[in-house]
DNA sequence: AATTGGTTGCGCCTAATTGCACAAAACCAT
DNA sequence: ATGGTTTTGTGCAATTAGGCGCAACCAATT
């Protein structure tokens, strides 16, 4: 028995696929709602074909990169929709809802508290801290800013263990560490600054600016 | 004479490389103000080493990278930060200051359209836009919301050709095309959805939901 | 002027990733 | 049943990315 790790850049993937799976399946939901009433409707399939041109990735790769985790397909006919967007949220640990908490609670933190993209997509926000005397007990939606100090008991009561790194650049390592001590396993780092953390501890990035940069690149001068 | 096209992984890696240097410099200077008064004061260096270290990139990968568009380094010493900072910024076209469109002026339109983390990085938000009759006209710190009518006219004269997209997914597609129309050649989209455009046109995404569906694989259950 | 210490830039090699092509399998229509 | 069509899963080839090691080079010091 060899075990097999999957290459991170392959992990990536799974998330796309996945959403674009959820979409198609909406879609044809919506498009004949007839089907919903059950019994004998044919399970609504995809080919690594449709899901490449949708996503924007070979056919091959995408066969490719799902076969990492077993034959989910059937030849002839494609994946069912419903069983891959399955196979994908168990592989992803999606089975379950994961708390989540945002720390800051400045324009960015507000609007990550307020987003509903989170809804399906395997998370919850369960709470938002800052140390902002001024916005400590403000509501966001369901809500209630906490200070910062209640949280490593809050997070560890609540078993959140993703966290949302929305505070200044300059508090970021601090506050990681804060994190880090209290448990939290995953964090998504908004702050224009690497964070430093244990090696069993999960980061990503999300920088516009770095984002827009990278686009600059191939743009003309004006 | 051969075109030497530059992998865009290596691109992605030089804003980072970017911010670390600019943080570098930002350090050194707030760490001995004096130097400030400028004559006879050496060049700030820093080593392919250093710099990796603190991006968390190997050293030789960072020589090889920048080393895709001319020796920037002193054989010895090391590059001198400021001469590499500005280098990267004349490869990603950040000598000017891009003029940014935010669209959709929602939660997380409102918060990029505050957010004061492109000071300094290249790009001015210069105009805000939504179709909601309830938004347009109102106040975003120095901006204010415009109606989506204007929006071309409005990116054409402010030679506006960066938008950041944080329409509801439904909308963004058809944003998308009338954003092209209008001339955009580079969307960072936010819209949890793959958009569709023109091969000159560069498209950039962030969905937090994707970047946390990526971490989820490597926690444990709980 | 020569030596030392340190660091780049680059050739070469290895590893990782992607693309190709096809046998095998399943479906469908007759 | 059977033949034709479709599409997966995968071995192999090609391409791309990353790591290693060192000659060449520079600055500093003696």
């Amino acid at each position: 028995m060899s075990i097999k790790i999957v290459p991170d850049i392959i992990i990536g993937r799974l998330p796309i696929y996945l959403r674009a799976l959820q979409s198609m399946k909406k879609g044809h939901e919506t498009a004949s709602p007839e089907n919903q009433k059950e019994e004998m409707v044919k399970p609504m399939t995809t080919s690594s074909q449709e899901l490449g041109e949708s996503v924007g990735i070979s056919a091959a790769q995408i066969r490719k990169d799902l076969s990492q985790f077993g034959g989910f397909g059937t030849q002839g006919t494609g994946y069912k929709i419903d069983e891959l967007i399955k196979q994908l949220k168990h592989i992803l640990k999606l089975e379950k809802e994961w708390s989540v908490a945002v720390v800051g609670a400045g324009d960015m933190g507000h609007a990550l508290s307020r987003y509903q993209g989170f809804k399906d997509r395997g998370f919850t926000i369960r709470a938002v801290f800052d140390n902002n005397p001024e916005l400590i007990g403000k509501k966001i939606g369901d809500l209630t800013v906490q200070s910062m100090e209640n949280m490593a008991d809050e997070l560890k009561k609540t078993n959140t263990s993703i966290a949302m790194l929305t505070v200044p650049a300059s508090a970021a390592q601090e506050v990681t560490d804060q994190l880090v001590k209290a448990g939290v396993k995953a964090i998504l780092n908004y702050a224009p600054i690497i964070i430093y953390v244990p090696e069993h501890v999960v980061v990503q990035y999300i920088d516009p600016s770095i984002h827009l940069q990278r686009m600059t690149y191939y743009l003309d001068e004006n």
